[in-house]
DNA sequence: GCGACAG
DNA sequence: ATCTTGTCGC
């Protein structure tokens, strides 16, 4: 879909999702921990959650981009995205919410990632159809989300060390898996997005989690939204005051506002 | 009908 | 998501 179709009501969102469900690519296997080279993970920062945006404008945020190279899981490129929310936060929509600004963080980076990682769901979606579904239909990357909570989806708590998992279900279905990252830990939830099998994405999150529970492309991308935001919302003017010149520090865009 | 509900 | 101090542990 393109920014002339993009949803501006709730009703017009869910029936978008509607459509976007058989756009996915769930034939490709995609790549493995051995095939990928690159990885990226995404996240978006907001400076005022609750008021999100009214009808008016919206409140700042910051969408981050990070690319790993899976091998190593050394930071290879950044790419961040100030701008403002368009889209309040409604629960089985989200992706409307953060997909604007993530993919100009993405359109910042030089790289092409092998694969994406998104904060989320990806089949396991009340449409089955999340934010890792979006991304990659719209990207055309192989992509799938790891979620810290369930949502509507349900599973048996897996065994108790790392690299243990259960089926993740929803209305009868298998929609990922809830997968024990750390030993002792509480499990994230994996779901496929588009273009990539379900065990390789679940393969992809234990190569990014190897001392953390979520998987190391989010702590990136996390951190990286944050510590924008904050600087931000610390210096509105900029380093260099009122009116000069110098643009964002190193990788990032320049604000972008989000509507005319 | 009301509440809960990825981030 | 965001608001926040201390605390346990390598």
């Amino acid at each position: 879909m393109e920014i002339g179709d993009w949803p501006t009501t709730e009703a017009e969102a869910v029936a978008a999702q509607e459509r976007l469900r058989g756009a996915a690519d769930a034939t490709g296997p995609g790549p493995g921990p051995e095939e990928a080279r690159t990885v990226a993970g995404v996240d978006v920062a907001y400076a005022d959650s609750r008021s999100g945006d009214g009808e008016g404008g919206g409140s700042l945020l910051v969408a981050a981009a990070v690319v790993l190279d899976v091998a190593t899981l050394e930071v290879v490129e950044e790419s961040v995205h100030v701008g403002t929310s368009t889209f309040p936060y409604l629960p089985g929509l989200l992706a409307f919410r953060e997909l604007p600004s993530v993919r100009a963080a993405l359109d910042g980076l030089t790289h092409r990632p092998d694969v994406l990682v998104c904060d989320g769901y990806g089949l396991a979606h009340p449409r089955r159809a999340g934010l890792a579904v979006h991304l990659g239909v719209l990207t055309g990357i192989p992509c799938f989300g790891v979620a810290k909570t369930p949502f509507v989806s349900r599973f048996e708590e897996p065994g108790r060390e790392r690299g243990a998992w259960t089926p993740l279900t929803l209305d009868g279905e298998r929609v990922g898996r809830a997968l024990r990252t750390r030993t002792g830990v509480k499990p994230v939830f994996v779901s496929v997005g588009s273009g990539i099998s379900e065990e390789n994405a679940a393969a992809l999150t234990l190569r990014l989690t190897p001392a953390y529970r979520l998987p190391e492309t989010t702590r990136h991308a996390d951190h990286l939204a944050g510590r924008r935001l904050a600087k931000e919302l610390g210096e509105p003017d900029g380093p260099d005051g009122p009116g000069g010149p110098g643009g964002p520090g190193g990788p990032g865009r320049a604000p972008a506002a989000g509507s005319a």
